[in-house]
DNA sequence: CTGAAAGCGCTTACAG
DNA sequence: CTGAAAGCGCTTACAG
């Protein structure tokens, strides 16, 4: 493991020398600069983070807070923020949430001895409680930047860069209401949710547009997984309840929902019709494909990213920023 | 920012004493401990974890590789391989290589200075070659860590944990076979993939087993996508050949033929059954269910971990595990 | 343009 | 059981 001063040696100059040639080239005369280049490559030289880091304050890593890495909106949010990151010479710390609070109290505790110079959150579990924006505060306290993509968090400073998901739902059943379907069923991700409850607002939203009272409304709750949804749904369904329309909250669910349908004997788009409030890369390959309202991930990740970075080098940078969304219609409703 | 010294000056003791309460609390004398963890707390002291990670030459953080995050598989596999590092007290960073070699090349060079002890390498995509092998032995060198889990690596001294593919495929094959099924169609990933390759031999091998002479079997390549599997199995469709059934090397590909035949009025699994070689946590909501070959992930995830970690720590590690798989039959075969 | 020196914040023999 | 001292490998004013 060469060191600097092993290649200083090596090229005859001093180690200041070797470290400008590493973080400001011009800085150096060319012949010199050649002989610390070749000396670097003969030792296979490489810069010791730690000591950088430690030198510098800061880290070069980025942390990505997630629900549930192994749902495919989170696989996908993932894959566009790494990419971003990395265009940036930034790493980026994975931190998988199981949808648990206290995994991300516990999270937010540790990530200031973790070695970050910023954090993405993104899960949809409600952030606005106390002991979550207590962790927050002291990690913002720490020096470390703070980014959200899901919700906003209340009076904290924290950037926020969110779809509007009261308007994503309101557009899903808006959907399924032109086309005459009723009773519409929302089916949430769960009680402690900020997205869920903005969601259900969107549902209800929509259907008193359409002249629905409030009592003929229907909200059923699940876990975002496809389990639960499909025990919810089912038990629904056992009840006589028949729906026309589901507008499920996220892709799992909406899935989940589909199984108890046609176990039932119940046909998809015929009987009943399902749109999602989270698009997902394999939604067009579904059977039947999956409706779904769309976000730009690729976008997304990357202004996400940016937004952090500018917040890491004390820019000011926009609080909230809304990231547009539109419904795409595929065979599941329609 | 407190540093380990404001917190010493606040509890009345040295920098090492209270280096010693944090690491081995037990050298030290009740009093003073609970001086110095009074004075920790009243500061907020977290320990700088560049300094720590230049002090001991680690960083407690391990990398993983994968082909392509926002493919289920892989995003069932972070988080179990997050979940086992994280109870390790290990960060994890995430790599996605978008499958692409040059990539990965790239990020085995770049790991040395992003400051990892050991990664986990999880692509299909042949390592066996020579960039890739030399960047390897690179990394190596600059003592870091390696485990493979997804093929073998020749001589190196890389431990791997795989499952046997060439038994992944011929089980799946066979499968169809025994219905009495023919033909059957192989879909592999891509020419440059290990696995797809030990897959190919294990379709064949079942083929051979059921009397099938090497002229009647079927190859067709995508690139793991639903994308490029639904346009190939597509034109296989339009040029007259009417499979009985499909062997697809992973789960988007099958997704991805399964909508080639649909669109052309063919019906899972009456008409053309589908079996995938990997199984996804979604699996059992798709319509129709998929047949598949699973690996208990969770367990999986845990076992890299562990035999990272001991190699971490130089102790002796198994050169090669084989990770058993069994077959899942759903509604796509059945 | 270049080098000597200080210092980032820890940990760990070493001496007591 | 505890503290003073050295050192991990860098970067960056500072002086020349």
């Amino acid at each position: 493991m060469a060191t600097i001063s092993d290649v200083a040696r090596a090229a005859g100059v001093s180690p200041s020398t070797v470290s400008r040639v590493l973080n400001q080239p011009e800085a150096v005369v060319v012949a010199k600069r050649d002989r610390v280049f070749a000396a670097i490559a003969e030792l296979d030289y490489r810069p010791s983070s730690a000591a950088r880091n430690l030198r510098r304050g800061s880290f070069d890593t980025l942390a990505l807070l997630v629900g549930d890495i192994s749902q495919p909106f989170h696989g996908a949010l993932a894959k566009s923020v790494q990419r971003a990151a990395d265009e940036h010479g930034y790493s980026l710390l994975l931190c998988d949430l199981d949808h648990s609070r206290d995994r991300l109290i516990g999270l937010l505790h540790s990530l200031p001895k973790r070695g970050v110079d910023g954090v993405i959150i993104a899960t949809a579990d409600n952030l606005n409680v106390q002991p979550v924006r207590g962790a927050l505060s002291e990690l913002l306290d720490q020096g470390v930047a703070v980014v959200c993509g899901s919700q906003n968090i209340r009076s904290l400073g924290v950037p926020a860069l969110v779809t509007d998901r009261v308007a994503v739902a309101r557009d899903a059943t808006a959907h399924l209401l032109t086309q005459g379907l009723w009773p519409i069923v929302f089916l949430g991700g769960g009680p402690g949710s900020a997205l869920t409850r903005d969601a259900r607002k969107g549902y209800e939203q929509a259907c008193r547009t359409a002249g629905r009272s409030d009592d003929e409304l229907c909200v059923i709750n699940g876990d975002y997984r496809a389990e639960a949804a499909e025990q919810s749904v089912g038990t629904l369904l056992d009840n006589g309840v028949r729906p026309a329309g589901i507008v499920a909250d996220n892709t799992p669910m909406a899935l989940g929902a589909a199984r108890a349908l046609t176990e039932r004997g119940l046909t998809i788009p015929a009987d009943v019709a399902i749109v999602s409030c989270e698009d997902v890369p394999l939604g067009a390959y579904l059977q039947p494909p999956l409706s779904s309202v769309r976000t730009d991930l690729e976008d997304y990740g990357r202004r996400i990213v940016d937004v952090l970075i500018s917040a890491i080098a004390g820019q000011d940078v926009p609080a909230r920023t809304l990231v547009p969304h539109h419904l795409v219609v595929r065979g599941s409703s329609s």
